[in-house]
DNA sequence: GGGTATTTGACAAAGTTTTGACAATTCTGT
DNA sequence: ACAGAATTGTCAAAACTTTGTCAAATACCC
């Protein structure tokens, strides 16, 4: 199950950390701004959501996800003061649950487990650039030309360079999204975006994959 | 919307119903028994339960109810104990929220409307999709080419891929569905979808279980 | 105790990821 | 401009993972 945690107070963050990480995989942010764009790229099963951020605060951030029209993840909230007002605020900006500080972990977890059991609605997020859409759940790749389902490494290459557009990625970057610490030796990467390439150019697509020697990779609109 | 108070003291009950039923559409039940019955008999959008109760108790309430295979209408416990193991029993019960008396009826209030607002699954008996019904009580399947009656692991799959037909459903998901948390080893899974398979394609409907790989199962349309 | 439901395990099939060898390209210093 | 070094592209085949298939074993229920 994954979990995003957003919360500042690195203490807490610890502690939340040592007590969930057994039985969860974990993400952090540390800023509302960190915590959209993390919800947003990836999948997770809960959310929890400290109120006091830096930059933006917990209920912007509930605001800006429930805005987005597919997305329902359940957002578990955290909150220092315990005024019915701050409550409703929380529960009105689309929270799901509500939990005061200082609480019990054991109680975090619980809620998180109740959160997590209900029947659940996947956020297939879908990524467009240059004639071409990701669907990043079922890895399909389309386009005016027909369509291809490609691999999950694959997919996660792509969808990184679509993010990313007209910016170049580096292969380390790639590298530890892909393998994250024990990473292949040999030019596993390169296989990868040369089997890319190939579907690219299947698809007949308005976009190719660059390269930037002895740096990375760039998604860009085809010249002329 | 519609809501189920489940509560002894009259009280209790009164000042609930008083602030609630401006708004609302309350049934109220004074023991157990009446609480799952009521529960069974109508769709509520929301069940508030109080634990202690004459008979049986809400967490058996909850229980009772949560085996039913089609039964997903949230659950609020209300309780006048305070302590992490009444909370954790009533969680693992299938509570999907817990509030301890004495509270403000402003927050239950708002913990109702949060709970009312997940995307409702639609607590029926029959479920259909591309060209078949399954009555998940008796566990039959219908299509124009004729019935089946399949077992009920097979069913609760099958439910499930229907409720979120043509979205995946992960594997991990379904076992937690199917056998919480000592679930067995090796590929029953796999038999169950090949066997459900088997079914479905006997029944020739118009839709069939797609995997995605290292993910999870997928109902959708057949293609062409 | 007989019959169904569920699980196990073994193997085949299908798909994914990595490897390595070599060719092609770009860069660097002279 | 050229040799040599470094990097990248190409591709087929090996290694590995996950899934499908099915018969037989076990658990469960009336």
């Amino acid at each position: 199950m994954r979990i995003l945690i957003v919360e500042d107070n690195l203490d807490i963050q610890a502690n939340i950390a040592d007590y969930l990480d057994t039985d969860y995989s974990l993400d952090y942010a540390y800023t509302g701004d960190q915590g959209v764009n993390l919800a947003l790229a990836n999948d997770y099963d809960v959310i929890v959501l400290d109120v006091m951020l830096p930059g933006k605060d917990g209920i912007e951030v509930c605001q800006i996800l429930r805005q987005e029209l597919m997305f329902h993840t359940p957002i578990l909230m955290l909150t220092a003061r315990d005024t019915i007002d701050d409550k409703e605020a929380g529960f009105e900006a689309g929270a799901d649950d509500y939990l005061v500080k200082p609480f019990a972990l054991r109680e975090l977890k619980m809620r998180i487990e109740a959160l997590a059991r209900r029947p659940k609605i996947k956020n297939s997020r879908v990524l467009a650039y240059g004639g071409l859409t990701l669907n990043v759940a079922t890895l399909v790749i389309d386009s005016r030309h027909g369509s291809e389902v490609i691999n999950k490494k694959e997919a996660t290459i792509l969808s990184l360079l679509i993010q990313a557009a007209e910016h170049t990625v580096t292969s380390e970057t790639l590298c530890d999204r892909l393998w994250g610490e024990d990473l292949p030796e040999s030019g596993v990467l390169r296989t990868h975006i040369y089997n890319l390439r190939k579907t690219l150019k299947k698809l007949d697509v308005f976009c190719e994959i660059k390269t930037e020697r002895a740096n990375g990779y760039r998604l860009s609109l085809k010249d002329k």
